[in-house]
DNA sequence: GTCTATAAGATGATAGAC
DNA sequence: GTCTATCATCTTATAGAC
């Protein structure tokens, strides 16, 4: 019927993929990737499981694509928060937004963290974009931290490197405990003491 | 045939609910939760899927009691490392050891951590031990850290609790993003920023 | 305690009409 | 692009023989 993003047509309503991989992402960060089905997601927008197959062949696609865009928006987030220029203080509270939106969900946690607990489940290109996020975070936190460090802004005991690997591994692991604790408020109190 | 830990035969070879507890354990921490069947297990061990079902009547009876016997066994390993009497320095060590032991295995990580991240796909009784698990570790870690601040071993930026909040969160997201990455040596570079 | 056999339902996936 | 219908397979789970 619509095509997506023809010339023009901008404003049209989001594609059937797009709502597919909406819904599938919010039940992935939820449940996890083995927990949820293409009825699940079905029964949520409210067509059948064969039009899913149609907009991705087969469930570890669905990952693929899923897990693909998560990565490719959380880049252009990461070079808008570069581009705005601010100061280091003002770009790490920035990154941290998202996260603390996720905590104050009080049910859903990082899609990669959680595809991260299932990695031997997943499919190789997926296991990929999962690593590459990782290493995307870590690699971009460790340029802020010298930035920072150059500009007087912060103090580190280590290289900025293996601090950026502390302070990723700590959010990440920070969205399940502050989940499975009920509190998310607890993440405030994680990034006060980091 | 044979009872488990009748008195007199304390070293009979495992009782068949142990086995199944031990491969489901592998399975799960390597794969996550919903990605291993009565099938997996069974395989595994040899015998068949009915043999699982006498022991554990249903798949979320086996993981109640697999993280139940995860969580007393983790509180056991507490308990030592306090009776050993040893300074604070050396008893994070201790405590820092089943974790590194975990990342250089390169394809698990923490059973709490995984059942964290599926959690909302957990029954009542599994949630609250993954919770109780979180809360036994940071609770022991604060003790830890208050002790060590007392002798002078530690110097912390702020309460012992929120730091000990820190450091657990730290520690089970290096699990996750060590094993994505392929680089089980980058939990000692994480506990040594640490 | 373990087995065979079986049930009942879910799952990922495909073919073909509209 | 979405649908109905169908498939083969897997999944959890139970009954009952040995």
């Amino acid at each position: 019927m619509q095509q997506k993003s023809a010339p023009g047509t901008e404003k049209n309503s989001p594609a059937t993929s797009d709502l597919i991989l909406d819904v599938a992402q919010d039940l992935l960060q939820t449940r996890g990737y083995n927990a949820i089905s293409y009825q699940d997601i079905a029964d949520r927008i409210g067509i059948r499981k064969a039009s899913i197959h149609h907009h991705f062949r087969s469930k570890s696609d669905l990952a693929q694509a899923l897990v693909q865009r998560y990565r490719r928006r959380w880049g252009d987030f990461l070079n808008e928060v570069d581009a705005s220029g601010a100061d280091p203080w003002s770009r790490l509270e920035r990154y941290l937004a998202p996260f603390k939106a996720t905590a104050a969900s009080g049910d859903r946690a990082c899609l990669c963290g959680v595809l991260g607990a299932e990695f031997a489940s997943l499919t190789a290109p997926a296991q990929e974009e999962v690593r590459g996020f990782f290493q995307d975070n870590e690699a971009w936190l460790a340029r802020l931290l010298s930035d920072g460090i150059r500009a007087g802004a912060f103090r580190l005991s280590g290289d900025p490197a293996s601090e950026a690997g502390v302070v990723f591994a700590c959010l990440e692991g920070t969205l399940f405990v502050a989940r499975a604790c009920g509190d998310p408020g607890r993440f405030g109190a994680v990034v006060r003491q980091l």
